[in-house]
DNA sequence: CTGAAAGCGCTTACAG
DNA sequence: CTGAAAGCGCTTACAG
């Protein structure tokens, strides 16, 4: 890059010393307000951007937030969720002259050094935390570090940062009353990849719905959060002697290869079986039938997260964000169960 | 982030001068093979890890390199295009050492405005640029700034950077032989956003191949890449006098959107009007019919871009990349037209 | 309010 | 093969 123009070359033409047009960059006291428009005034001039790198290393931030990926990502390629999240990230870094760092990581048992590298190359300032699983190891490596981290969706108890989440729990039960409401008795689930927390706690309140209303324990299949897992899913459950009547799966996806099958098997949906979704993707618009799903926000929760963990890197205060709370939204995929032979 | 271990300490502890640790850790000749050794092996037992931010400042290189994406994505949040692509870079920047900046622009008028900052501001050795419209300002920009950009699918006659691209004119051109094939004489076309050249090199297949074959023009729709766009070009060209038997979509997504409508308004599909998508996402696998669609590979199109890029900032010389052409793939969602009544 | 100087943690010629 | 020194382009106390 063709750009040899440095604070000096500014301070130059504007006669005064580089502290000076330190400080008017950086809004410090110290200049009056005629020196530091003229300052301004020249660096624009003659096109003066100051560098980053330089102003790393004397100022100990690195204008940047790290963002660590798993990728063998046919999720992440298929899942709407990620592109959103970032798209949240962005939004609010576009006029912060922070960047955003994306590393993505192909073993997940390397991700822990992929964060510990991240932190101690001293590229970023802070890091979001996702898909966070049970024991997971980045936390007490995240700790040591004492690296500014925000994270998504963490369990509530034992939480160790500041979190942004959006709770699901009254939006599933909801989901769950409205299949036994129309009469489901045999509700089987489609689980998400079974490490993340958010997994489970959706397993969780399905399992004990069915124990509320008394109903005998459903079947799980254990799903990967892709419509592949769904169909297979589907090919599983719906071959089986006592098949479900309603089938709960871990997100829109899932739900969309689960119909896709199950129609394949000769299956109406809803008729012959309900299948509920969970993100309300575009694309779960354009299924027939529409989706039963619940809301997800994954844009807010970038967005809530960046103003957060640039908070944080500030040395403010600052406190979880709960973004409003997701909700069922009934549409054309859940009927009441066809009457018994 | 507690680690002030510098390469002092590590100078120090292993009793040499920081410049032989400096060559030890870059593999540069200078120092012997059993200090080069036990310089790698003190830094390792005191956890020391370069600072990327000074290396920046005295090397002259970033160790990143940027990709811009214009936002107001419901786009870019719906096509896993953008994501597989971005999967593609980080697979191939995993090992290098090399980190991904991503920033997102909402304001279309500010991306060049966000290319330069990056590049003057000394954060990326080298830049992706993608969605190229027609008469793109980044290139002049870019050209100018002297910074390392690689191309994506840019137009072939007049190209200023190394390209990486996937031929999909054979491929579009089957598709249009296909359809015409099948006897199909009325073929419409839901084109992508019109700015990008990559859209127009569609819509030109399409009229090019019903001017060869001698068949009227057939109707043009200006839609978005969005399964939204492909429901409104559904209830526009559908409810026409004159309507398409079959209809080339822009994407898979815009062919979702308008079967899913033309379902809506009492079309059946292949047997009343036959959908073509572009580029194979899973999602056509889980529509019914399974969808008629040219295959894409953005994965192939990040790894390929991302390794001409770091060629071109380590100064090799680099040549275009093709991606194995993509090809027609035949499903369900095409068939003869309905015999007219 | 302004300016000279040290320092951030590396790399890179350049003497030994 | 090894080491002392300058320099990358900023920021930050600290004197004036």
């Amino acid at each position: 890059v063709r750009s040899p123009v440095t604070i000096v070359d500014v301070a130059n033409r504007a006669g005064v010393a580089i502290s000076s047009v330190s400080a008017a960059l950086n809004g410090r006291p110290g200049v009056s307000q005629s020196t530091r428009q003229r300052i301004l005034d020249t660096a624009q001039s003659i096109g003066w951007v100051p560098s980053v790198r330089a102003r790393s290393l004397s100022s100990k931030r690195a204008f940047a937030v790290g963002l660590v990926v798993r990728r063998p990502s046919e999720v992440m390629e298929s899942d709407p969720f990620f592109a959103a999240f970032i798209g949240g990230i962005g939004s609010v870094l576009e006029d912060s002259g922070q960047a955003l760092l994306l590393q993505l990581v192909s073993d997940p048992k390397r991700i822990v050094e992929t964060y510990r590298q991240l932190a101690l190359e001293r590229r970023v300032d802070g890091v979001f935390l996702a898909d966070i699983e049970g024991d997971d190891p980045r936390i007490p490596l995240l700790t040591q570090l004492q690296l500014p981290t925000v994270a998504i969706d963490a369990d509530p108890e034992r939480r160790s940062f500041p979190t942004v989440g959006q709770d699901d729990s009254a939006g599933n039960r909801s989901l769950m009353q409205h299949l036994i409401g129309l009469g489901h008795r045999r509700i089987a689930h489609v689980s998400g990849s079974p490490e993340f927390v958010h997994s489970r706690r959706r397993a969780n309140v399905w399992r004990s719905a069915m124990d509320a209303a008394a109903l005998p324990p459903g079947s799980l299949f254990v799903g990967d959060f892709t419509s592949a897992g769904g169909a297979r899913a589907a090919a599983e459950l719906m071959t089986r002697d006592e098949r479900p009547t309603a089938v709960v799966c871990s997100n829109d996806l899932t739900a969309i290869g689960f119909i896709a099958r199950a129609k394949d098997l000769g299956f109406r949906v809803p008729h012959d079986v309900s299948v509920t979704g969970h993100d309300d993707i575009s694309a779960g618009m354009f299924t027939r039938p529409h989706l039963t799903t619940i809301t997800a926000d994954p844009h807010a929760i970038g967005e809530a997260a960046t103003r957060i963990l640039l908070d944080m890197i500030d040395g403010k205060a600052v406190e979880d964000v709960a973004i409003a709370p997701a909700e069922l939204i009934v549409r054309e995929s859940t009927a009441p169960p066809a009457p018994q032979l």
